[in-house]
DNA sequence: AGAATAGTGTCTATCAGACACTATGCA
DNA sequence: TGCATAGTGTCTGATAGACACTATTCT
């Protein structure tokens, strides 16, 4: 027996926080179906006749996120470096999120979509973002501004926020929304913009406190200059 | 532009705790690639010309669930109550894992695979389990006696065994690998054979206790028999 | 000097882990 | 009566939440 096939496309729902505030990236459709309405970024799994110049999952997860986050060309992957100083990918946190397969969420057909999140770190980006297939791309505030969005990309947006708060409470991913030398205030406040609660300083700071004993914080020379008393810099231990 | 498709199937890793052992269901493949090997249940998602014959994700989980586990003939599905007492599929918990879709995952083409894993208990499992299109089914202990699988299958029922672990500490799955009422001991076992090291039982009972009061496990009247001194029975409260 | 921000200590409640004996029912 | 299993209490260490003041730097 032939099946039908689906087609299956690859969402992400990227994060970065801007001025302590936890920001999405969309694009605004330039195409029908949903023309002029914002969405995730994301486009068509790339699947080849020859299996040596099929991309993973995630290959395409991070060749999206450098067309429409980044602005790169198509032929400048993240994978072979390109001649220009390109902004770093390697900078940016992309863990899978789920799939959203129902029936009719895409009026051309069957559609599968396997959605990512990432974060990023404003250190990272790029003043503009040009995207490649697309009219407009801007950050909304998760918080404050979300507009209507195309197909179930609500959904899924709200299914990488659940995320996010809840791993920032036991894994080391909140370092991915900070520079790489950050202050102890700095790396609170990403956890007050994602949770979109007020965290105590004292408490926070023992919490902090903790991963350096543990090592995986480390005191960097230097300071940050800031309104008032100086900050000392950390930087995170990868591993 | 058009692009090519791949194939997409669902595939299931389905737990029980049986003589106080984690085991999962595979079945042995039939056809090419792969024949003679063991694999996880799974299939094909059922897409069709008009979208209101399509099957969600988790409809095609359920279907192949029912097929391979239950023995449900295809007309039978859980939705329509079929005139047989079917073994009840409200008594499964199911939850979408993780998609698969590394190019030559699968040798006869591109296959992604949107992986779920189930919990059912003992009790609701028939005593045989015909597959429909397969030759032979089985349970497997998961600590001792997993053979060599099919496809990317060791990962995936890696990555459900992680899950399942990780999961059982804070939310509620236990239940559905333990009878409608149960004793203390029935569930601290199933944590034991899921996590697969002991688990004291003064320390279960204080957390046993605590779900008492919170309403989440209310006592039931009756007893277990064993070996022993008689066991209280309990109940789990949804919500 | 004043404004702005960094940095710090204690108390309490909850929870997990370690540890061993008594109570009850059945054969 | 003896065997098998159920059921129970305490101490300690780790951690989170609630709570406010002092230290430093810059203007």
């Amino acid at each position: 027996m032939k099946y039908l096939r689906p087609s299956v496309t690859v969402d992400i729902v990227v994060f970065t926080v801007i001025d302590n505030d936890l920001k999405v990236l969309l694009v605004e459709r330039g195409d029908e179906p949903f023309a002029q309405t914002w969405a995730l970024p994301g486009g068509y799994l790339n699947v080849s006749e020859k299996p040596d110049q099929d991309e993973t999952l995630e290959e395409a997860a991070y060749r999206e996120l450098a067309e429409e986050c980044f602005g790169f060309p198509d032929d400048q992957h993240p994978s072979g470096d390109g001649p220009i100083a390109a902004p770093r990918l390697d900078r940016v946190y992309l863990e899978q999120l789920y799939t959203f397969g129902t029936p009719g969420r895409d009026p051309r057909g069957r559609v599968i979509t396997v959605a990512y999140y990432a974060l990023v770190p404003e250190e990272v980006l790029p003043p503009i973002m040009p995207g490649s297939d697309t009219i407009a791309t801007r950050w909304f505030s998760v918080e404050h501004e979300i507009p209507p969005l195309a197909f179930d990309h609500a959904d899924i947006l709200a299914k990488a926020v659940e995320r996010v708060r809840g791993k920032m409470n036991y894994a080391s991913i909140a370092f991915n929304l900070v520079p790489s030398s950050f202050t102890k205030t700095e790396l609170r406040n990403v956890h007050v913009a994602v949770q979109g609660k007020a965290y105590d300083s004292r408490n926070f700071a023992r919490r902090f406190d903790r991963m350096v004993l543990d090592g995986v914080i480390s005191k960097v020379p230097g300071f940050r200059a800031t309104g008032g008393k100086r900050a000392e810099l950390f930087r995170f231990n990868r591993g």
